[in-house]
DNA sequence: CCAAGGCGTTAAGAAAGTGTAAAAGCAGCG
DNA sequence: CGCTGCTTTTACACTTTCTTAACGCCTTGG
């Protein structure tokens, strides 16, 4: 059975939360605010979390990020129509996925499965792209078998690339994941590593193809 | 079924309307003027609002303006011709759309269809139209399937014509959106973006139709 | 009919973004 | 201290994108 934290400041959206989650087997708590529901994240230790946007106090992508400092639980955000700028940011920022207020019981439960679902699987400590191969548990990288000798940052940036294979990952994202909670600025030697790491790659494995003034794609060979 | 709400101070353009409206299943009222006009949007809460700028006691820009501090309602406006600068006002201000005395049924109702669709659709960070694609997230936009590459401010621009699609963006309106923050005069090189969208979408795609003297509409193909 | 203004189109220069190499900081370590 | 390996900074050539300007077309109004 998994548990779900609810994080809202409407007690009404709560208790609709909870009388559809309930019905499904889940086991409910809940956070009036983002203060309370990371607290309440730390200590029952959910399966998935359901965080409103619109919080009084600390905001909803600040919850997101203080969570994703430590915790990698599936989080579907509620957020009210009309604020795509707002729900991009979420997702760069590690949600998994969103509904629009006012959303019907079927889709939430349907993409609260598929959420979970997923990140049980992205648990997986390998990333294969074509003849590159990712070893996220040791920290090891191959091509066509042959071992990648990388740096630290090499491999995080070529596992943010990776990650979104075949998709273009922006600038920001990169920076965000790859250099998080980092003071200085790395936005000069990005493209320094994306250069060692294209050397690396050589001609035959995968190509870091640019976007010029959005981002980089992996591509497989 | 819907409930239209007429601000018109013609008797016979509110006969008209209503007649037009009920046979396409409309709940109809109506006002003569703008005083009236807000109560009974007030009291009614209709789907959408048809308002005629010219009316008297309270104009039609001052209507819309106090509508729009309580209530997100869709609104038509009805003008005359030659009153360019008074519909760039009026879609600056929170309208939707326009149509100019004396209209057809048919694009009458075809641009309240539109204009009522629009929020009630949109569930994810990608906006669609038509075989029209674009993905705020990764920054990527196809159309039928096919990759379209587009620059950044291409991707801008035609994201704010997208996100209204169907109805007009007045040209400050898109300058603002895409141009947020920035000191060079756009004004001259709308146009050229413009051009190589359109290039871009080609001819199956959905086209970028200009409004003389006030802006740009995306029309699904 | 002409004149004027808005628009589409094109081309070229300006600006911004990118690839690359080399050197300069910066730790850890013998 | 002087290595060594990694990261960051700096510099500059190169590419892509943006802006500007020019011109012809169409529509509107005299």
């Amino acid at each position: 059975m998994s548990k779900a934290l609810i994080i809202d400041d409407e007690q009404q959206m709560r208790r609709l939360l909870r009388m559809v989650l309930e019905s499904r087997g889940y086991e409910v708590c809940e956070a009036a605010d983002g203060q309370l529901g990371l607290q309440e994240a730390a200590f029952h230790r959910p399966d998935v979390v359901l965080l409103d946007l619109g919080l009084p106090g600390l905001n909803g992508i600040e919850v997101l990020k203080r969570l994703r400092e430590w915790s990698d639980v599936p989080v579907l955000i509620l957020s009210v129509r009309d604020q795509e700028a707002i729900k991009v940011e979420a997702l760069e920022n590690g949600a998994d996925d969103y509904v629009t207020k006012p959303f019907g019981t079927a889709e939430l439960l349907a993409r609260l499965t598929v959420i979970q679902r997923r990140r049980f699987t992205r648990q997986s400590a390998e990333i294969v792209v074509g003849a590159l191969k990712l070893d996220l548990l040791h920290h090891e990288a191959s091509l066509d078998e042959v071992p990648l000798k990388l740096t630290p940052t090499e491999f995080a940036l070529l596992k943010v690339l990776a990650e979104h294979a075949g998709r273009i990952v922006t600038q920001n994202q990169i920076i965000k994941q790859v250099w998080a909670g980092q003071t200085s600025d790395p936005s000069e030697g990005l493209r320094v590593h994306i250069n060692h790491l294209r050397k690396k790659l050589g001609e035959t494995g995968p190509r870091i193809v640019n976007e010029p003034g959005i981002g980089y794609r992996l591509e497989e060979a």
